[in-house]
RNA sequence: GCGAGGGUGGCCGAGCCUGGCCAAAGGCGGCGGACUUAAGAUCCGCUCGUGAAGGCGUACCUGGGUUCGAAUCCCAGCCCUCGCACCA
């Protein structure tokens, strides 16, 4: 349609021609733009100066907000961005909603590439640290992120990682850490042994989470945490997590494995108890052999005396993998608990050392991998569990795998999968309830220079000895360019006496993953000076936890665990009186750049400063929400850019010539309402941490503000309460543009530092939106299908009252009864004859889908106030009343639909 | 295979928890207009079909169901993404 039709008439003949005044005198295109790079300087130095962002420690109870910290790896990239301008948006949100907040920032600044990029730039890990902490640092101060500076902390810094090593300490007390000899994942390139979480899959084979160099296995003895003596409490409690996203919950409980099923044990003549755990002990009289690993006590025992064993242990070695079905039967025999009968007893490859027992009872009929192994070692097939359904199985060919009804065995036949495994239970003396987790115990132990040492020395009489906290920390020495691990090789540091005997003895060269620094980073926050431990515990337990925890997901199971492992570790230590460290967890998602991660790897980076520092921060929270992945386009973020100008220009055009008007009409209540309702929307928006929705709103604002500007003169202290609004609104997101609007405005102090602003009248701004929206699209239909050229008129007429109490009495009548009757009933409806009744008809057909409407008297004034959208629009005189019995119109106007008329 | 999350208009993407005010926000693209010598920028409007008074039709992966009423709730199926998987 051609919308000439609905621009205004220019100058009217009418009265309200004196209304508009400066029609027609828009300004020129905007004299002067927003310069970000112009302004933040200054704004940081006087952030700074006023300590905006600093959290006292006297704060009762601070909002917490936290972004996983970052590794120094030299600089931010969009990641980080993503991540960090999330939680500036929500703490900015929350300090002006008036929490204190705490909103801290540190650097996990140990870890492998420092010193491979020491090599690389003949420098040392430290020095290229220090270098790469002072440039984020400064990008962060560009990006404007409100950090708490004087919280910074390093795990690099020794005044940092003693309590790594103070902590480590106390969990080898409580009995959280074992040394011990292990087969361990070993990444050839890092020259370091992995934790099974840092170990991926690729292409089917293992491969190092850092370097992606396949794995292999060695033989070493090792420092673990026995993060498996919280295994079900960590699986357990995740059921809790409902601040958590269901996926990182479900990649722990995962990763934690824990099936519950039986342990039995087999008697084997000749060697002892045999013990198996098995989840489906109903299929027990199935069992025709048992199993066990190459790495079982009893594949070792007989390799002692039994080449066959000895060979096809050493064959089979550590490849798994490839030995498929094969095995080696042994000379032994084991006794069936249940049947007594003989059971040949094989050493088998696809058992699993660290799964379950490292032993299985063989039942080729129900599961998969021992049919397979049957079927290669030619043993029986015997199928003891059935179909409930009757429907029959394909055995001997393929096992049957599900639960069902029990046959060939004996007094259980008939019983369903589930009750045999119950009464078995019960009945047999070699079988007990058990519960196996797939989790293993965390090494932590780290062959490399650049991480914690850890505290211990080893002396030839007394073993491994911690060292005393009084000597602690166990310092780094200067760095020296090695091929191995660099602290082996430097003497002076390895040679030392033993705490105990103060006889000679070596440290451990060893360091500590560096996943140890940061599972507990967030408590040094609260008290980074405390010396008298790692954290206050007494501020712990009035500050924690996190309240809102942002991060990538990749770190599901490693950080996410570890966290979760250490809080409850320190708790049951006696140091923290919770459980669990973060109540709400937000995974951003990915920024995409054709479709591809943006990764340095894929060549599609784009750097934070590339189109403007603020820009990115507009475009990375408007885009889509936190945690979804979207993709980097130019032209959005063109989108962003501009609506910073456009929020510039409106507030620079108005301060700067100022004709404004003082009394105050009935479009200015609208305005005012409509500013009310964006405050009410928007503020929602914060509270979901929905970033790009709290744009919409403000953009919304910004335009409707734009048009009552045009439309005539605004009034002086509504048009600024809206400006002002919009710069409040907008701070938590674009900071630095927000200060430089609050300042022209002549806002009071800072505007980072202002009080959230509250709407002034109630908010339930749907119904009133909806019914100005409703009646303008009515409007426009009615323009459209009659197709009136230049509506000279525009007549709406609010219903009379006594529909609204027909109304009223329609939507609080119960479904199904005789509305008309009890409209008809209502003298005052009744008084009004056939129209009522047919109202009343009308009203009962649609009775059980009628909305809440606002009153008619609240109807006729919203419609007075918005009389202007429509004049505007339409260019049409505007005429708003209330219809009464008789008139033309009374008969179409329904409560909170108006009777139109356009003439 | 098991588990989790998703499939919305030309595209991106809200909405779904708490069913009706949803032909479905916003952005981008497209179309038209204002302003301009022109272009750019900026601003305004339109962007499922149809209709001579606010109506009707079709539409939120597909098919069923619940309900007076479903993009929203339930069931089944298809497709996509991710996690786990020789786990006993």
């Amino acid at each position: 349609m051609d919308r000439r039709r609905r621009r205004r008439v220019p100058s009217g003949t009418t009265e309200q021609s004196c209304r508009r005044p400066t029609q027609g005198q828009q300004r020129p295109a905007m004299s002067r733009r927003y310069n970000h790079a112009q302004v933040q300087e200054y704004w940081q130095r006087v952030w700074e100066r006023e300590g905006v962002y600093e959290c006292p420690d006297d704060a009762p109870d601070p909002t917490y907000v936290l972004g996983m910290f970052p590794y120094t790896s030299g600089s931010l990239h969009m990641g980080h961005i993503r991540n960090y301008v999330i939680t500036d948006g929500y703490a900015r949100y929350r300090r002006m909603c008036g929490d204190d907040v705490l909103h801290p920032i540190g650097w996990d600044a140990f870890g492998l590439p420092a010193e491979n990029a020491a090599h690389d730039h003949h420098t040392d890990p430290e020095s290229w640290t220090e270098t790469c902490i002072a440039r984020m640092r400064e990008e962060m101060g560009e990006m404007g992120f409100g950090y708490d500076w004087s919280r910074e902390i390093k795990t690099a810094d020794p005044s940092y990682y003693r309590w790594n090593q103070w902590l480590f300490a106390r969990f080898y007390e409580a009995g959280l850490v074992e040394y011990k000899s292990a087969t361990v994942n070993w990444c050839p390139d890092c020259e370091t042994v992995l934790a099974d979480e840092q170990v991926d899959d690729r292409d089917g084979g293992e491969v190092c989470w850092r370097c992606g160099t396949p794995v292999g296995r060695r033989d070493l003895d090792q420092w673990f945490f026995t993060i498996t003596d919280y295994a079900e409490e960590l699986h357990a409690g995740l059921d809790d997590l409902e601040g958590w996203p269901e996926s990182v919950r479900d990649i722990q409980r995962n990763w934690i494995g824990r099936r519950e099923g039986a342990r039995v044990a087999f008697e084997v003549p000749g060697y002892g108890e045999l013990e198996a755990f098995t989840a489906r002990l109903d299929t027990i009289c199935g069992a025709t052999y048992l199993a066990v690993s190459p790495g079982h006590d009893l594949a070792a025992t007989l390799a002692a005396e039994d080449d066959a064993v000895a060979d096809y242990v050493e064959a089979v070695g550590n490849g798994a993998e490839e030995a498929g079905t094969t095995g080696v039967e042994t000379d032994l025999a084991a006794v069936h608990p249940v049947t007594g009968a003989e059971l040949p007893v094989y050493v088998a490859a696809y058992v699993l050392d660290d799964v379950g027992t490292g032993a299985v009872m063989g039942v080729p009929a129900h599961n998969e991998r021992d049919h397979a192994f049957a079927v290669s070692q030619d043993l029986p097939i015997e199928g003891v569990v059935e179909p409930v359904d009757g429907s029959g199985t394909n055995l001997p060919a393929e096992p049957y795998t599900e639960e069902g009804m029990l046959a060939g065995s004996g007094e259980y036949d008939g019983l369903a999968s589930a009750a045999a495994r119950e009464r078995m239970l019960d009945d047999l003396d070699a079988a007990h309830p058990d519960v196996t987790y797939r989790l293993r115990d965390w090494l932590i132990s780290r062959q490399r220079y650049w991480g914690t040492p850890i505290p211990v020395v080893h002396c030839d009489d007394c073993g491994p000895v911690l060292v005393p906290d009084e000597e602690l920390p166990v310092e780094l020495p200067e760095f020296v360019q090695s091929t191995g691990n660099p602290l082996a090789e430097n003497d002076t540091f390895v040679e030392t006496a033993c705490p105990e005997c103060a006889g000679p003895a070596r440290r451990e060269t060893d360091t500590m993953d560096t996943f140890v620094d940061s599972s507990w980073y967030f408590l040094r926050f609260l008290s980074p000076e405390f010396e008298d431990g790692p954290f206050d515990p007494e501020r712990a337990d009035e500050w924690m936890p996190v309240d809102v925890y942002v991060g990538g997901e990749e770190h599901a199971v490693l950080h996410l665990l570890y966290i979760r492992f250490f809080t409850r570790a320190l708790a049951d230590i006696g140091l923290v009186d919770f459980r669990e460290p973060v109540d709400r967890l937000i995974n951003q998602g990915t920024v995409l750049y054709d479709g591809e991660k943006m990764s340095k790897s894929s060549g599609n980076v784009i750097a934070p400063h590339e189109y403007g520092a603020e820009t990115t921060r507009l475009f990375v929270l408007s885009a889509a929400h936190p945690e979804q992945d979207f993709e980097w386009t130019a032209k959005d973020v063109t989108g962003a850019y501009e609506f910073q100008q456009t929020l510039y220009g409106m507030v620079d055009a108005f301060v700067e010539r100022a004709a404004v008007r003082r009394e105050r009409a009935a479009h200015d209540d609208y305005v005012d309402r409509e500013i009310d309702r964006t405050i009410a929307a928007v503020t929602e928006d914060y509270e979901r941490i929905g970033f790009h929705q709290a744009i919409t709103g403000i953009r919304q604002l910004a335009r409707l503000l734009r048009r009552y500007r045009d439309y005539e003169t605004p009034h002086e202290a509504v048009y600024r309460r809206g400006l002002r609004t919009l710069a409040l609104l907008v701070a938590p997101m674009a900071p630095y543009l927000a200060e430089e609007l609050w300042n022209m405005l002549r806002g009071e102090g800072l505007v980072v530092a202002a009080d959230w602003p509250t709407p002034r009248t109630d908010t339930d701004y749907r119904i009133e939106r909806r019914l100005v929206e409703a009646t303008l699209d009515d409007v426009r239909d009615i323009v459209d299908v009659v197709d009136i050229d230049d509506p000279a008129e525009i007549e709406l007429a609010v219903a009379q009252d006594w529909k609204y109490r027909a109304y009223r009495i329609a939507r609080d009548a119960d479904p199904g009864s005789a509305v008309v009757g009890q409209i008809m009933d209502d003298e005052t409806v009744s008084a009004h004859g056939e129209a009522a009744a047919d109202y009343a008809a009308a009203l009962q057909e649609r009775q059980p889908g009628l909305e809440p409407v606002v009153d008619g008297d609240r109807e006729l004034a919203l419609l007075e106030r918005a009389a202007w959208l429509f004049e505007d629009e339409f260019g049409a005189d505007v005429t708003v009343r209330r219809a009464s019995d008789g008139d033309d119109l009374a008969a179409r106007a329904k409560p909170n639909k108006p009777a139109i008329h356009i003439r």
